[in-house]
DNA sequence: CTCTATGCAAAAACTTTGCAGGGAT
DNA sequence: ATCCCTGCAAAGTTTTTGCATAGAG
């Protein structure tokens, strides 16, 4: 798993985010709120443990732990895996169904729905390259 | 869980698009797309095991199979569970990460992602109703 | 009659919980 | 020093698999 920078704007760091809500920094929580800032597109718990040493509960209560606080954002693939990213603008993904590859769009979405709060927005279906070599 | 009828167009019927798929028309898979026809949301696993005699075994073999042949569309909610509901015409699902309601929205969005074939769309955030009682 | 689909039971995969010790503030 | 966080092990959930039998075409 590849992990490239994504740029993260108004001075926000791990230490502000965290203190900023209160919790405390400690190894695990650097580690894999690095891991996530890092990251080109959403990350699954396997995609992560290859580059963590925390164990499995230490992973999902933190995971829980950042929702709550709005610092992660989750959603399923169609290969039925929770993807995991810091919470960002919200922005549309990309399921493919084909290959089961998660992109970040970068094209805004324009639609309004009066009276709802839309925090994530995952589309699912086929990517350019497997919509291009389908039958 | 109440189900109410939607119109699916087409003279559509489960002995057409089972046949058409090659399928065998077995009284589980007839149970469980009746279900689903007459859903008015997508449904979960809890909630089609209320309605439904089949073995779990044969409800999951023949969700994957009915997805495999686009029968039958899922994805998951925030609260863990999947959700499944007959392949339409794509449209948007709000799901709320308060509630954990499922909608599926009329209003049609429109946007165009050159390449992709988009077969479903979910939208994550508070619904209407948390959204207004939201602190 | 043939081949697919089913039910049961067991396993695998994924996630959560309890508890005692460790670490951040 | 306090209280939150961690690792380990065990338990819960959800989904899949193996196998023998039943049922659709």
């Amino acid at each position: 798993m590849q992990l490239s920078r994504i740029i993260i704007g108004d001075g926000l760091n791990i230490e502000n985010i965290v203190k900023k809500k209160n919790l405390k920094l400690t190894s695990a929580r650097r580690e894999l709120l690095e891991i996530l800032f890092y990251a080109k597109n959403p990350l699954s718990y396997e995609d992560i443990k290859e580059n963590i040493v925390m164990d499995k509960a230490t992973f999902y209560r933190n995971i829980i732990k950042f929702e709550e606080e709005n610092i992660i954002n989750s959603f399923e693939s169609n290969d039925k895996k929770r993807y995991f990213e810091i919470f960002q603008q919200p922005h549309p993904h990309f399921v493919c169904s084909r290959c089961h590859n998660i992109e970040c769009i970068k094209e805004r979405l324009d639609f309004n729905l009066e009276g709802y709060l839309v925090e994530n927005i995952i589309l699912k279906g086929l990517c350019k390259v497997c919509n291009k070599t389908s039958i």
